[in-house]
DNA sequence: AACCAAGGCAACCGCTCTATC
DNA sequence: CGATAGAGCGGTTGCCTTGGT
């Protein structure tokens, strides 16, 4: 006997999900935090399952999460990982914080299995990425299935498979950040280490969103011509949309109220109730440039461009809010620091990838280490 | 220009784990 | 201690885009 699905099969919307609802979305979490999905389609209105919702904002709408092409380094570490953890995208995801864990599944399906499997051929020893993934992949996956000890024994071997693949892979492509041995290694890879939390200064979510715009507008070159061109859809949000709003006024019922006209400015503006005074816009021009007021001047002819202002009736973040408080903090800042909202979040990219060096780093000691502990790592 | 196949990716499904009662 | 619900995870599916003919 199945367990009852997590909503009712009626009435649920699946299939992509349209700008609207990630606002949406975005606005109930960043004003009640992440959890309690299965409050959020009753409390939101919208017709989307629990799960779905998690799913949507741990895959594309969480703050932080990079998106677009991986690197050489992401992608060396991803199939470093891979020998080592198996098919554990989760696992894998965790040194990857700005990756989700879908997003490494998928570019290992469509990429890196193909292309090791080439490097296979190409060297000709086929024996083989497919082995590895019958082993260290598929234990996992049947992890459940056998016993502890068989499991443990399997990953024994498999961890030796792996170390030694890894120990050559990072002997090929050293690099002067190996010279950094005071990353610890990571000692649980369930969880990642100290230092991506700690410094973690996740994007606000509507960032996220402000990047997502960028990447409709970017990707909306005919906004003319199709009523459903992204573009339009977020012009008629901007301007007489039905949604978008979020207002604080009753914060207890959970509810996201609609506020027709505010529009998407709500969504881009962050604690304004204790700078009230500031008022800071960052436009994206229709190339998906930023531009702020100091360069604004250029820009605020351009139809269709999307400006983000700062208004002083905005909802509060409040330390109860869990997960985003440090959210706020962040918010707060950036406040402080006008207009550089979204070029912070640049900046935090790219210490989130030098963090990564150090970590791989990180890893990279950590296959200079015995393989007890390596296999203290399960 | 039209058609088709392959690839890429977002989202869904179902299972497992964990916390709570 | 078992039942239940919430949440997490990995595998799979299906749609959309892109490239080739």
């Amino acid at each position: 006997m199945g367990r009852p699905p997590c909503c009712e099969k009626t009435g649920v919307k699946k299939g992509p999900w349209t700008p609207e609802e990630d606002i949406i979305l975005v606005s109930y979490i960043q004003e009640h935090g992440p959890g309690n999905w299965r409050n959020i389609p009753t409390n939101t209105g919208l017709l989307r399952c629990s799960k779905s919702c998690r799913l949507r904002w741990t895959n594309y709408l969480r703050p932080g999460i990079k998106r677009g092409n991986f690197t050489e380094h992401e992608e060396k570490m991803i199939i470093h990982l891979q020998a080592l953890l198996g098919n554990r995208w989760a696992a894998i995801a965790s040194y990857l914080p700005q990756r989700t864990d879908n997003d490494i599944k998928n570019y290992w399906n469509t990429h890196l299995k193909k292309k090791l499997n080439n490097n296979k051929k190409v060297e000709g020893r086929d024996d083989n990425h497919d082995h590895q993934e019958g082993t260290s992949a598929s234990s996992s996956s049947s992890q459940s299935k056998i016993s502890k000890g068989q499991w443990e024994r399997r990953l024994q071997t498999d961890i030796h498979t792996a170390k030694q693949a890894l120990c050559d892979a990072l002997s090929l492509d050293a690099t002067p950040n190996n010279t950094n041995n005071n990353n610890p290694p990571p000692n649980d890879q369930e969880q990642p280490p100290s230092s991506v939390q700690t410094s973690t200064t996740y994007a606000s979510s509507a960032e996220n969103i402000a990047k997502l715009l960028q990447n409709w507008m970017k990707n909306s070159p005919k906004s003319t011509s199709s009523s459903s061109s992204k573009i339009t859809q977020m012009s008629s949000l901007n301007n007489n949309l039905s949604i978008g709003a979020v207002s604080s006024s009753s914060p207890s019922e959970g509810t996201v109220n609609v506020t027709p006209g505010q529009g998407l400015d709500s969504l881009f503006s962050f604690n304004s109730s204790n700078n009230s005074d500031v008022s800071q816009s960052v436009s994206v021009d229709e190339g998906g440039n930023f531009s702020t007021p100091e360069n604004h001047n250029n820009n605020n002819n351009n139809a269709g461009i999307f400006q983000v202002e700062s208004k002083p009736n905005l909802p509060d973040f409040k330390p109860e809010n869990g997960n985003f408080q440090e959210e706020s903090k962040q918010n707060m800042e950036t406040q402080q620091v006008p207009l550089t909202m979204l070029e912070k979040w640049l900046l935090d990219d790219a210490n989130a990838q030098a963090e990564q060096e150090d970590q791989l780093m990180g890893i990279g000691m950590g296959m200079g280490m015995t393989l007890a502990e390596t296999t203290d790592l399960f």
